[in-house]
RNA sequence: GCACCCGUAGCUCAGCUGGAUAGAGCGCUGCCCUCCGAAGGCAGAGGCCAGAGGUUCGAAUCCUCUCGGGUGCGCCA
């Protein structure tokens, strides 16, 4: 695929306001959420109405919302305030529903305000408020639908966290981009955020890594060798073994393996997470933080966490009950170091130590997260890979614990990526070397496509990734239909400049809007208004596949607009010889194509001005 | 056996801290598009939201149970 890139595609819109650090939230002042705004207004008719004795003091109004209807005939918004009111207040709904009508409709912003079915009151409001918002957005820009609900709370967002044993896989990339997108969404929404990726190098996944290296160093040397089970045969490693003899020449030939494995651990550990890092930069991930599993051994942190634990009698010495159902064969009743999670919500509790004395692999994980909370973030947040389901509660348990119950940890599981080629299932061979890898991928269909198709399905819910169906040009293919809806606005932007229009946005944000009457249009500025409210929700949810399902709406909107300029002129974005018309029309299309430059840089896709 | 996730149109999936007559795309049906903005456009049919109870003004959404699918379950990370 060949589209034409936005000159300076590394740096979303909103990364300005991320890199001005501190001073941000005072640049965010103007919320601009219409629905906010509209809801503040019900909030203080209702705070009359106490004072008039029309309702009784004491009211709570937090369950009082102001949202879209389903059906757009019902009106612009709807809020059920009435009916939240009517049990606490002792009233009707449909009375209280009345007189907030009256007071409503009093406000220059609100057109009617009529009261339906068992007590809703549907507000339509005044048509200057759709003409004026495309002027709002084109004067805030890129901060359009930022938002200050993140108050700068620090959160730390962990994702890929993968093995480094070696490349990526498709699994992986899907959690890459989840949590990425994650991450740029809360940035967005006002948080201080951290990427970070915790590198378990201290296992014995990472011996096994060793040895397979040293033998291809001994291969590399000449010697023929095979492959056992229990170690990663794959081609990936050849050159790391041809690396590490480079370095060390025949040092560790015909040695033991007391003599290299810590050394040749680090070298392969070290060889693997630059393969990881270059994956990640293929599609665009930037991690702030690469935290060492093995970091953590050595120093006290693990004891000082479990000392922790213990300090809050969370931690003994027991015997765990075998798991029903599936009895292992050779299982025998242990004594071990427990902690206690189920006092923080857990099935069962866990061990920590084996019965060697060692770690398990629990133990680093707690100091991991004991360190995370010592940190002082707000809030953390875990992507993890669905087949770590079973592992959600026991995280959280620690974190409950370590944190007296002050952090929150949200566990977001990613479901699986199956591959499909032309409709037909990708055979993917379980024989290690010969998964699909990250890099695969994105060299098929580049990072753009990657990231948006991974984000158009819930993160648990299995995802299909048809190779062929990704680079498709048309309106069945979201990534095309959303980028092509940002290219069309581009287009005319091109074409109103040849034709000697000035169309800068400081320009189109003065243009006088008022004839800008009919219903496609005005569809545009409603899915226009619903943005700031949108990125509220996704980022409230951690959920940044909203994102991309608005943008396909929003897309969706600009195209019935642009073909119905087919059948009717009036509504075409270049209104011939009329640069003030022409003007008005594009300032609406200008604002969509901000609005999806904002979209798809939270998402990390690059948008693109031609479609070639 | 237990835990977690999922179950919504023929198919793939959205569905807001519980809101009105549950949405989109594909597929299907019909009409339009031979030149002016068509890598198409417009319209329509299609649903017991797996099932049964419960909570309340109101449930796809929250609770309980049942059925069906996936994932995981003590010295592997």
């Amino acid at each position: 695929m060949s589209w034409t890139r936005i000159p300076d595609p590394r740096k979303p819109p909103f990364d300005a306001a991320r890199q001005g650090g501190r001073g941000r939230a005072e640049q965010r002042t103007c919320d601009m959420n219409l629905f906010s705004d509209i809801r503040t207004l019900v909030i203080d008719n209702l705070n009359a109405m106490v004072a008039e004795g029309a309702l009784p003091d004491g009211l709570g109004f937090d369950n009082v919302t102001v949202e879209p209807p389903r059906d757009p005939l019902h009106g612009d918004m709807a809020t059920n305030a009435a009916m939240v009111l009517a049990k606490p207040s002792g009233k009707k709904p449909r009375d209280i529903a009345e007189a907030l009508a009256d007071k409503l409709a009093q406000d220059p912003r609100v057109s009617t305000a009529e009261v339906a079915g068992p007590g809703f009151l549907n507000l339509r409001l005044d048509t200057s408020v759709w003409q004026t918002l495309p002027s709002a957005i084109l004067g805030a820009g890129a901060s359009y639908g930022q938002s200050d609900m993140g108050a700068g709370k620090q959160v730390n967002v962990e994702y890929v966290s993968a093995n480094p044993t070696g490349p990526l896989h498709v699994g992986h990339t899907r959690g890459a981009v989840f949590g990425d997108a994650l991450a740029s969404l809360l940035d967005y929404a006002g948080y201080d955020v951290t990427r970070e990726y915790y590198i378990n190098d201290g296992g014995a996944q990472v011996d096994v890594l060793a040895r397979s290296v040293y033998l291809r160093y001994l291969e590399a040397h000449g010697q023929a060798v095979a492959f056992e089970d229990g170690t990663y045969p794959g081609d990936y490693l050849i050159p790391v073994g041809e690396a590490l003899m480079a370095e060390v020449g025949d040092a560790y030939v015909d040695q033991p393996e007391s003599v290299w494995l810590a050394e040749v651990r680090s070298f392969a550990t070290d060889a693997m997470m630059q393969l990881i890092r270059e994956d990640l930069a293929l599609l665009g991930v930037e991690m702030d933080v690469f935290f060492s599993e093995k970091s953590l051994y050595g120093t006290g942190l693990i004891e000082a966490a479990i000392d922790s634990l213990r300090d809050k009698n969370l931690i003994y010495r027991g015997v765990l009950e075998p798991p029903k159902g599936k009895k292992p064969e050779d299982w025998e009743p242990r004594e071990q170091t427990l902690f206690k999670s189920t006092a923080h919500g857990d099935d069962v509790d866990r061990p920590i130590m084996k019965s060697d004395g060692s770690w398990t692999y629990f133990a680093p994980d707690i100091a991991y997260h004991y360190d995370k909370v010592q940190r002082g973030y707000d809030l953390l947040i875990d992507v993890f890979g669905a087949d770590h389901g079973g592992y959600v509660k026991r995280m959280k348990a620690a974190v409950s614990a370590l944190s007296d119950g002050k952090t929150p940890l949200d566990i977001k599981l990613t479901q699986l990526v199956k591959l499909y080629k032309n409709g037909e299932p990708f055979k993917m061979s379980k024989r290690a070397g010969t998964f699909v890898t990250l890099r695969d991928v994105v060299d098929q269909v580049g990072p753009d496509v990657t990231r948006f198709v991974m984000l158009t399905r819930k993160n648990d819910a299995p995802l299909d990734f048809d190779f062929d169906k990704v680079l498709e040009q048309s309106k069945d293919n979201p990534v095309f239909y959303v980028q092509y809806a940002n290219a069309r606005v581009n287009s005319v932007l091109r074409k109103a400049r040849e034709a000697g229009i000035d169309v800068d946005d400081a320009t189109l944000a003065s243009v006088d809007l008022s004839g800008m009457t009919h219903d496609t249009e005005l569809a545009v500025a409603r899915k226009l208004a619903e943005w700031p409210r949108l990125i509220q929700i996704a980022a409230r949810t951690n959920e940044p596949h909203r994102v991309a399902f608005y943008l396909y709406e929003l897309a969706s909107d600009l195209h019935t607009l642009w073909n119905r300029g087919n059948d009717v002129p009036e509504l075409r974005f270049l209104q011939e010889g009329n640069t003030a018309a022409s003007q008005a029309k594009i300032a609406l299309a200008r604002a969509v194509s901000v609005v999806i430059s904002s979209g798809l840089g939270i998402l990390g896709v690059t948008p693109v001005e031609e479609m070639r």
